[in-house]
DNA sequence: TTGATGCTTCGGCTATCATCGAAGCATGAA
DNA sequence: TTCATGCTTCGATGATAGCCGAAGCATCAA
C-alpha cells in the first residue's frame, strides 16, 4: 500500500502560492515576523498564521519568540536547498519569478530596534564583542565578562552599575531583521546606542517614523576602531 | 508583485499524492507506461492521464511513444534530485514511506517484448553490439554496420537480406520495461530472438500469457560468449 | 474489415482547503 | 489597572482540483 503522505505531504506545503511566497522570502536566511510574512504573501494575518502553523508542523520553518513578535526562519540549509532545486526546475520550464528587490540599504546598514542598534553594524558589533571575549553567548543568553566590563568603562564610559534594571536583562540576543544573525539588546544594548548618540557618532534619521540610524564620518571611524572586522 | 506560480507551481505538482506516487515509482530511472503508473498510484487511467499531462507540462516527466504504449520517465537527474531532497525532508519529520518491492526477477532478466528479447539480457545485448561497433545508435535510430552484418552472418547465420521489410525498420531502439535503457527491436531484434529459439538457447515460458523467456544452461553460455559483459 | 487494447477528452460530482471577519489571548506600554 | 499591538482560534464561504463514468481516438492483431 502506497502508505501515507511522504513527499506529497511536504511538497504540498510548498505547493500553495502563499506559503511558497513566504518560504522564498525566507530563502536569504533572514528570519521574518508573522506579519511581515503575511504582507510578503499578500494575505491577512489570520491566514498567514494558519499557513505558518502548517509549515512549522511540516518541519520547514522554526519559530523564535521575541517579545510580542514571532520570528520564523527556515529550519536549516537542507530546506533552502530543496527550495532552490524547485526554483531551478521552475525556472527552466519558463516559470520565472520576479525577485522582490532589495530593501532600503540604509535600513539594512544601521537602524533602531526598540532602543538599541540593529542592522549590519549591530550584528558586527555583537560579533566583535563575542570574538574578543567581552561577552559570552549561549543561544539567546548573553553574559558580560569582567574583561567586557573593563572595556565598556574605558572606551564608552559605561559603568556596569548603570545597567541593572528590575525587569530587563543587561544583555540579550535580539534577532536581526535584515541579517539572519543576532545583535545586542538589553539595557547594555540600549546604553551603548544612547552613548553613540551622545558622542555624536550617530543619530536617528530626521524623517518621522524612520528607523534608520545615520552614522557621522568620524562616528563610523570610531565605531570601526572599536568593533571593526577589517572589512571596511 | 509576487508574480506567478514559480516554485509553488512545480511543488504543487509533486504535492498531489497520486502524482507523488507516480514520480516515486519513476525514481529508479525506469520508464513506465501510463497504465502502470495509474496502477502504481491507485487511480483510474483517465485520472492518471490528466495527472501525466500536468506533469509533462510542468517539465517533470517526458513521454516516449512506443506502439500503443506511452512510456514516461523523469526528465533528468535534476528532477530526481529534487524528489530525493523532498523525500529527505519528509523522512526526518517522521513521514516515512513503504517502498514497493521488486517485481518478478525472472521477468526482469529476460522476456518477450512483442517479438524480440527484452529485460536485463536484452539491454545487455544491445550494449554489447554498440560497444563493439556492430551497430551505431543515435537516440532511437539504430543502424547496422558492415562489421555487424559480418558478425550476424558468421555467428547467427542471419543474412541482411532476410531482414528487409516494407514497413518495419531493421533496427530500432525499444525502451525496456524493467531497465531504464534501450534494447534492440525491429526485424533484426525479431530475427535474433527467433534464432535463439531455433538454436534451443531459449524458449518462452510454458505458462499461458507469461512473457518470461527461459534460457537453457548451454544457451546462456553461448549468449554470454557472444554478448557477455564479463559480469556473469 | 472487425475487435481488442491503451490512452485521452468531456462532463459532472464531491471534498478539500485557502481565505477572511470576528473574537480571544498574550505581551508590552502608560 | 487600561490600552495598543501582534498573533492565534473559530466559523463560514467559496473556489480549486481530484476523481470517475462514458465516449472518442489511435494502434495493433486477425
Amino acid at each position: 500500500m502506497k502508505s501515507g503522505p511522504d513527499i506529497a505531504m511536504v511538497a504540498s506545503l510548498v505547493g500553495d502560492p502563499a506559503r511558497a511566497n513566504m518560504l522564498t522570502a525566507l530563502m536569504n536566511g533572514r528570519a521574518l515576523t508573522a506579519s511581515e510574512l503575511a504582507q510578503e504573501a499578500g494575505i491577512t494575518p489570520q491566514t498567514a498564521s494558519s499557513h505558518l502553523a502548517k509549515l512549522e508542523a511540516g518541519g520547514l520553518i522554526e519559530p523564535e519568540k521575541q517579545g510580542r513578535h514571532r520570528y520564523y526562519r527556515l529550519t536549516d540549509d537542507d530546506v533552502a536547498g530543496v527550495l532552490e532545486g524547485l526554483a531551478g526546475l521552475a525556472a527552466r520550464t519558463g516559470h520565472m519569478r520576479v525577485r522582490t528587490g532589495p530593501k532600503d540599504p540604509a535600513l539594512r546598514r544601521a537602524r533602531i530596534c526598540y532602543d538599541h542598534l540593529a542592522g549590519d553594524l549591530g550584528v558586527q558589533m555583537l560579533d566583535s564583542l563575542r570574538e574578543r571575549h567581552l561577552v559570552r553567548q549561549k543561544k539567546q543568553e548573553i553574559e558580560l565578562t569582567a574583561e567586557g566590563e573593563r572595556f565598556l568603562t574605558k572606551h564608552l564610559q559605561i559603568s556596569p552599575d548603570m545597567l541593572s534594571h528590575p525587569r530587563r536583562p543587561v544583555c540579550k540576543a535580539c534577532l536581526d531583521w535584515s541579517e539572519r544573525r543576532h545583535h545586542l539588546a538589553g539595557t547594555l544594548g540600549a546604553a551603548m546606542m544612547q552613548r553613540f548618540t551622545e558622542l555624536k557618532w550617530a543619530a536617528r534619521d530626521a524623517t518621522p517614523g524612520s528607523r534608520v540610524v545615520n552614522f557621522t564620518r568620524t562616528g563610523e571611524k570610531q565605531f570601526a576602531a572599536l568593533f571593526g572586522n577589517g572589512k571596511d
